[in-house]
RNA sequence: GCCGGUGUGGCUCAAUUGGCAGAGCAGCUGAUUUGUAAUCAGCAGGUUAUCGGUUCGAGUCCGAUCACCGGCUCCA
C-alpha cells in the first residue's frame, strides 16, 4: 500500500469509525442516532452519537457482531466533492455535522464519503477503497462511556464508543496483554496489597499513610532533602489555614474560592472577615517569608523550598487514587530572582529534575507553554523570558526537540513542564517551572539593586515530584510495587527459624538499624515458611533466615527479590555494607 | 458537576425466579518446634455502604444519599 504504519493505522482506523458509525445507525435506526464526530486515538478510536437512552455493556456484543456484518458485505467506498450548501442540504437532520459544516470556511469543498450507498459521513479521509480491505483488521469495543459535544459540559452528552483496533489480531492481542499488565500494576491495588495507604468515606481524597507506606514516603522526602540543602535551598514550613485576607492580595479567593476548603474563624458566613481557608498552594506564604524584610540584590537568588501539606476541593467524581487527591504535598519551591538570573536558575532546576528522574530511571521530555491572550505583565518582559527559556531548551534538548504549545502559558508567566515516561510508556506531568511576573507585584516585594534602587523580583514556581502522591502512585505502577533497595518500606526481613535463634537476630537487626537500614522481624514462635512467604508478599529486597549454622558463623543466609537462589554463609558486617552502599548510590537494581 | 457501573466480615469471593447470609485467607486459642511461598484442630467475626419504600418476606426489586471504579471536563 506504500504508506508507513502510522499512515497504514490512520486509514484502518478512520475507516472503522465509519463502519462502527453504520452499525450504531443500522442498529438504532437513523431517526434516532446524531453522529459526532470519530477520531483515532492512541489505540484505536472512538465515535460520538447522541441517542435516546445510554448504551449499556451488555448491547455492545451486538454493535461489534453489526459491524463485522458490514464489513463481510464487502461494499466499495467513494469520495464525492461536495459545496458547503450541498453538505447543509445533504446533513439537515444532523444538527452536529451541520454545525461542523457551518464552520468550516465558505470557500473550502467539503469531501463526503459514501460506505455503501447508505451511509455517508463528512471526512477528509483518505480511506479503504472497498471494506474488504478491513477485513483482516483486528478491532474490539473497549467500552461505551459519555462525552460532552465539544468537550463543552453545557452543551449536549454524548454516548462515546472506543475500540481498540490495530491492523492485525497480533498487535490487538499484544495491546489487550500491555492493558492487563496496567492493571496488574494498578497502584491503588498493590497499595492495599503491600499496605501502603488506604482511603475512608470519612475523608475523601484524602490518603492515610500507613506505616509500611509512610516508611516510603519519608525515604523519598529524605532524599529530596539532601539534594535540596547542598543546592542552596532554604526549606521553611507556613500555616496550613489563613486568613481570607491572605488570598485577596494573591488573587485565589476571586478566582479559586470553589477549589478551596473554607473554615470559620468565628462565623460561619463567606463573608466575614475571619473567614479562614485551607492553603491550596504554597506561593502566598512563601511571598509573606521573603516580605519579612529588606533584600539585596546580592542575596538573589532566594530559593524556598517546602513540603507542607495543601488542600484543593475537586468536584465530586475527580478523584482518582493518590493519581488525583484532595490532600497532598508538594515539592514545591519559590525562588525568587533578578530578572538577568532567569535562565541559569531555570538551567539549574531541569539539572535537578534530570538527576531526581535518573535515580528512578524515568526518561522524560519538555514542553514549552508560551503567553496567553489573557496576560498580565510588560509584554517585553514576556519575550525575553520566554527567550531565556527557549535558550535553555534548545540546548538541553536539542531545537525541535521539544513541544511548544503556544498560548498555554499561565497568565502571570510562561512555564516548562516536565512529562516522565515510565515502565509501560505512559506520560505523567510531574515537573513543571512557572515564572511568575504578577504575584511578587501583588504582594509588593522588593529587593535593592546595585543602582540604590527598589526593584521587583521575579518568582520561580517550581515542583519536580509534582505532587509525592502522585509521584509515588506512579513509581508504584512503575516498579510494580517492587521498589529500589533505598525506597522499599521494609528493606530486609529478618526469620529466625526457632525462638533459639532470636537472640542473634537481634543482634542482626540492630547492627542494620544501626546504619539506618529499615528492618522487620518476625520473632513468633511458628512455622518459618509463613515468616518468609510475608516477606515475599511485601516484596522486601532481602530476606535473611537464621538458623543454627548462622549464629554459629555470625553469618546471614540471604534470598535477593526476585531470585530463587539463595546466598549461605554471608558475613553479618559484609551484608551490612551491602545495605549501606545500595542506600549511598541508590541503584534501581538489587545487588 | 455530567454519563455509565460497583458496594456482602480485615482481604478475596459465594448466596437459584425475592425465601434460614456462607466459605477460604487473615485474627484469636491450643497442639506442632519446623532450613526456604500456606502444619493441624477449635473459636470468634455481618444492622449485606446509609436512609426510605414495595412485599407475608429484600443482600436480591424501587427511590434518595455517600463512597469508589471507567470515561467527559478540570488538574499536581
Amino acid at each position: 500500500m506504500g504508506m508507513n504504519r502510522e499512515e497504514f493505522l490512520e486509514v484502518y482506523r478512520h475507516s472503522l469509525a465509519h463502519v462502527l458509525a453504520k452499525a450504531v445507525i443500522e442498529i438504532y435506526g437513523i431517526e434516532n442516532v446524531q453522529y459526532a464526530i470519530g477520531p483515532q486515538i492512541a489505540d484505536g478510536f472512538y465515535y460520538d452519537f447522541l441517542l435516546p437512552k445510554a448504551i449499556t455493556e451488555d448491547e455492545i456484543p451486538a454493535i461489534e457482531a453489526k459491524m463485522r456484518e458490514i464489513l463481510k458485505r464487502k461494499e466499495d467506498w467513494t469520495v464525492k466533492e461536495i459545496t458547503r450548501d450541498e453538505g447543509l442540504e445533504l446533513f439537515k437532520d444532523q444538527k452536529f455535522k451541520t454545525e461542523l459544516i457551518r464552520d468550516i470556511d465558505p470557500s473550502e469543498k467539503l469531501t463526503i464519503y459514501y460506505t455503501g450507498d447508505d451511509f455517508v459521513d463528512l471526512c477528509r479521509g483518505p480511506h479503504v477503497p472497498n471494506s474488504a480491505e478491513l477485513l483482516s483488521a483486528a478491532f474490539q469495543i473497549k467500552s461505551v462511556s459519555s462525552a460532552y459535544w465539544r468537550g463543552d459540559e453545557h452543551r449536549d452528552s454524548l454516548q462515546r464508543v472506543y475500540v481498540y483496533a490495530f491492523p492485525n489480531p497480533k498487535d490487538l492481542k499484544a495491546h489487550l496483554a500491555f492493558i492487563r499488565e496496567a492493571l496488574e500494576r494498578d497502584h491503588k491495588k498493590l497499595g492495599q496489597q503491600l499496605d501502603l495507604f488506604m482511603f475512608k468515606e470519612t475523608s475523601p481524597g484524602m490518603p492515610y499513610w500507613l506505616p509500611r507506606g509512610w516508611r516510603m514516603y519519608r525515604a523519598l522526602i529524605e532524599y529530596w532533602r539532601g539534594l535540596h540543602d547542598v543546592a542552596g535551598y532554604q526549606e521553611i514550613s507556613a500555616p496550613i489555614i489563613n486568613n481570607k485576607k491572605l488570598w485577596l492580595i494573591s488573587g485565589h479567593w476571586a478566582h479559586y474560592q470553589n477549589n478551596m476548603f473554607l473554615c470559620p474563624g468565628s462565623d460561619w458566613t463567606p463573608d466575614a472577615d475571619d473567614m479562614m481557608a485551607a492553603k491550596p498552594m504554597n506561593c502566598p506564604n512563601a511571598m509573606m517569608t521573603y516580605k519579612r524584610t529588606a533584600h539585596s540584590y546580592r542575596e538573589l537568588p532566594i530559593r524556598y523550598n517546602e513540603l507542607d501539606v495543601i488542600h484543593r476541593k475537586e468536584k465530586s467524581g475527580q478523584m482518582n487514587g493518590l493519581f488525583r487527591v484532595q490532600e497532598f504535598r508538594q515539592d514545591d519551591d519559590h525562588t525568587f530572582v533578578m530578572e538577568s538570573q532567569i535562565e541559569e536558575e531555570a538551567d539549574a532546576i531541569l539539572d535537578l529534575a534530570e538527576k531526581i528522574y535518573a535515580t528512578f530511571g524515568l526518561t522524560y521530555r519538555a514542553e514549552f507553554s508560551t503567553r496567553p491572550d489573557d496576560f498580565m505583565g510588560e509584554i517585553e518582559t514576556w519575550d525575553r523570558a520566554e527567550a531565556a527559556i527557549k535558550r535553555i531548551l534548545d540546548r538541553r534538548f536539542g531545537e525541535g526537540n521539544y513541544e511548544i504549545n503556544e498560548g498555554d502559558g499561565a497568565f502571570y508567566g510562561p512555564k516548562i513542564d516536565l512529562q516522565v515516561k515510565d515502565a509501560l510508556g505512559r506520560e505523567w506531568q510531574c515537573g513543571t517551572v512557572q515564572i511568575d511576573f504578577q504575584l511578587p507585584h501583588n504582594f509588593g516585594l522588593t529587593y535593592q539593586d546595585s543602582d540604590g534602587t527598589a526593584k521587583e523580583p521575579v518568582v520561580l514556581h517550581r515542583a519536580i515530584f509534582g505532587s509525592l502522591e502522585r509521584f509515588i502512585g506512579i513509581i508504584i505502577e512503575h516498579y510494580k510495587g517492587a521498589f529500589p533497595f533505598w525506597l522499599s518500606p521494609f528493606q530486609v526481613g529478618v526469620v529466625p527459624i526457632r525462638p533459639e535463634h532470636n537472640a542473634y537476630a537481634r543482634e542482626v537487626v540492630e547492627t542494620l538499624q544501626g546504619i539506618g537500614v529499615r528492618v522487620e522481624v518476625d520473632y513468633a514462635d511458628k512455622n518459618m515458611n509463613e515468616k518468609i512467604k510475608f516477606y515475599k508478599t511485601m516484596k522486601d529486597p532481602y530476606i535473611l533466615v537464621i538458623g543454627d549454622k548462622e549464629v554459629e558463623e555470625r553469618t546471614v543466609a540471604v534470598t535477593t527479590r526476585g531470585s530463587k537462589e539463595q546466598r549461605h554463609g554471608v558475613k553479618l558486617e559484609e551484608f551490612a555494607e551491602l545495605c549501606a552502599k545500595q542506600n549511598r548510590e541508590k541503584k534501581i537494581d538489587l545487588e
